[in-house]
DNA sequence: CCTACTTAGATGCAACTGCATCAAATTCAC
DNA sequence: GTGAATTTGATGCAGTTGCATCTAAGTAGG
């Protein structure tokens, strides 16, 4: 390892980055123009939904996230504030807590998708046919492994 | 336009985001742990080095790395801090400024070179074949094409 | 020219992020 | 079991970003 990238894979990485700028630009703005949050309140609401009744620990919410703990601790800080989400003792470590989702936040998370959902469209779906996108996101899994 | 994604491109946009999360993740640590300042910083002084002595100006800096204005602005004044970059006033347009890269940020921009590429090749290159990088690209400029 | 409009760039203020560190609970090793 | 190491989550502070707005200079339209 730690060999120098070849030109394709240099060209990879920049159109990786330029990619993901213009498309997170673009669904970023479509939902402040309908006066939602970003889109990180998105992602957290959705995992904690798909969670259910049983909720998530914070600790989870950050991995399934990639976030930063500091991060994801004020997130979930300004969430409850929102009252879109609670958290609650978690019984068998006393250190720590259990996450759920409020009905507010269901509502929100719901009414969000409402954007984002032709927002991805529009950034994504609009701009590759159906095998580009599965040949795409197929590329796109594989650099999200993390080796370590 | 507006109409729903289906699965596959909402697979391909939450791997653009994770993937460049990931990726983006692993290089900038390789750079803070060597010292080194952030990508912005490397990224601005690439482009000023590839402009030469003719300079750029800010809103075409603005424009080739996606920055906000404001932000730019600032990342300027944190490179002109460190003696990076200078900002000479603009000949033809009293409102402008052009900017040039010093000798310090040439040296600079060519040390984190030393990182930054084997840090390029650790998050993309080694989890692709020279095929699928190519790919890849293509598929990433598609996505990167502003339509407005 | 003179007023209206646009463009280039800076900046005050609030919100957010990153870093370092902390406290408390749990786990591990002996 | 007891002390060291790890894990969970919070937080003070400094640095950065986002928003709104501002000034100055260029551009039109009459």
């Amino acid at each position: 390892m730690s060999t120098k990238p070849d030109d394709t894979t240099i060209a990879a990485w920049i159109g990786l980055s330029r990619a993901q700028r213009v498309a997170t630009a673009g669904i970023e703005a479509r939902l402040k123009a309908a006066g939602f949050p970003p889109l990180a309140w998105y992602d957290a609401l959705w995992e904690l939904e798909r969670a259910g009744g049983e909720g998530l620990r914070p600790f989870e919410l950050e991995r399934a996230l990639l976030f930063e703990q500091y991060n994801l601790s004020r997130l979930i800080d300004r969430l409850e504030k929102a009252g879109l989400v609670v958290r609650r003792a978690c019984p068998n470590d006393k250190r720590g807590q259990v996450l759920a989702i409020t009905p507010e936040g269901l509502k929100l998370r719901c009414e969000m998708w409402g954007v984002y959902a032709p927002a991805i469209e529009a950034a994504v779906g609009a701009k590759l046919d159906a095998e580009e996108a599965k040949v795409l996101a197929g590329l796109l899994a594989k650099l999200a492994i993390t080796s370590a």
